[in-house]
DNA sequence: TCATTAAAGTTAT
DNA sequence: ATAACTTTAATGA
């Protein structure tokens, strides 16, 4: 967890409820502190032809909107809930008195944004190439980063084909078979649907 | 080679 | 039942 609820709220942040594919926010608005207390969240952008790209999938805990709080910019993403979701938010003044009063805060954010640079940096090099498996392996590899064991087929991928394609910028079809592939390759197993990285 | 389109099968709600 | 997801195949850039 970024920042303990009770805090958000001694602070003034509000729940809000969201029902799967609701917007929580729109690109190009002005930015506040959201932080998720349960529930899935993805931040993502539609290019001209319609197309989704996904820019990063959020779940409980975790805060989403608060990477440009500290410039004087909008929103460049949408976030939309996944699944049903409760969420705090802080305004933007009511956000950095907290963070002045309390120099452990500040760090907490600062690592949760660390982390969310440090995806961007390992999805940007893979994301780089033209070739799609080593695009899904990026970003297959980071997922599994956060999990102690390392031994093959050990982490079950808890992403849908059509989200690994969204956030990888392939589309489902050539994520699919590019997953197929990987299959037959012994890079992944699948079972019953199920990836295992 | 990958994206796109279409069509059909499968799973979840 | 209906929508969302998965899969295969054909076609074109």
């Amino acid at each position: 967890m970024v920042i303990d609820e009770n805090i958000l709220i001694s602070a003034g942040a509000e729940t809000k409820h969201y029902i799967p594919s609701e917007t929580i926010f729109f690109e190009g608005h002005i930015p506040n502190y959201y932080q998720i207390i349960k529930g899935e969240v993805k931040l993502n952008n539609y290019n001209e032809e319609g197309k989704e790209f996904i820019q990063n999938i959020l779940s409980d805990g975790e805060s989403c909107g608060e990477s440009i709080l500290f410039i004087e910019k909008l929103y460049p993403v949408n976030a939309e809930a996944i699944t049903e979701c409760s969420v705090l938010r802080l305004h933007k003044s009511a956000f950095f008195n907290l963070l002045n009063q309390s120099p452990e805060l500040y760090m907490e954010v600062n690592s949760f944004l660390s982390e969310r640079l440090y995806y961007k940096f390992i999805m940007m090099q893979s994301l780089s190439s033209q070739n799609p498996s080593i695009r899904l392996r990026g970003l297959m590899d980071y997922l599994k980063s956060s999990q102690k064991d390392r031994t093959p087929y050990s982490f079950l991928i808890l992403l849908t084909r059509q989200q690994m394609a969204s956030l990888t910028g392939l589309c489902v079809e050539t994520a699919i078979r590019t997953i197929k592939h990987m299959e037959r390759d012994k890079i992944v197993r699948i079972e019953n649907r199920k990836i295992l990285y």
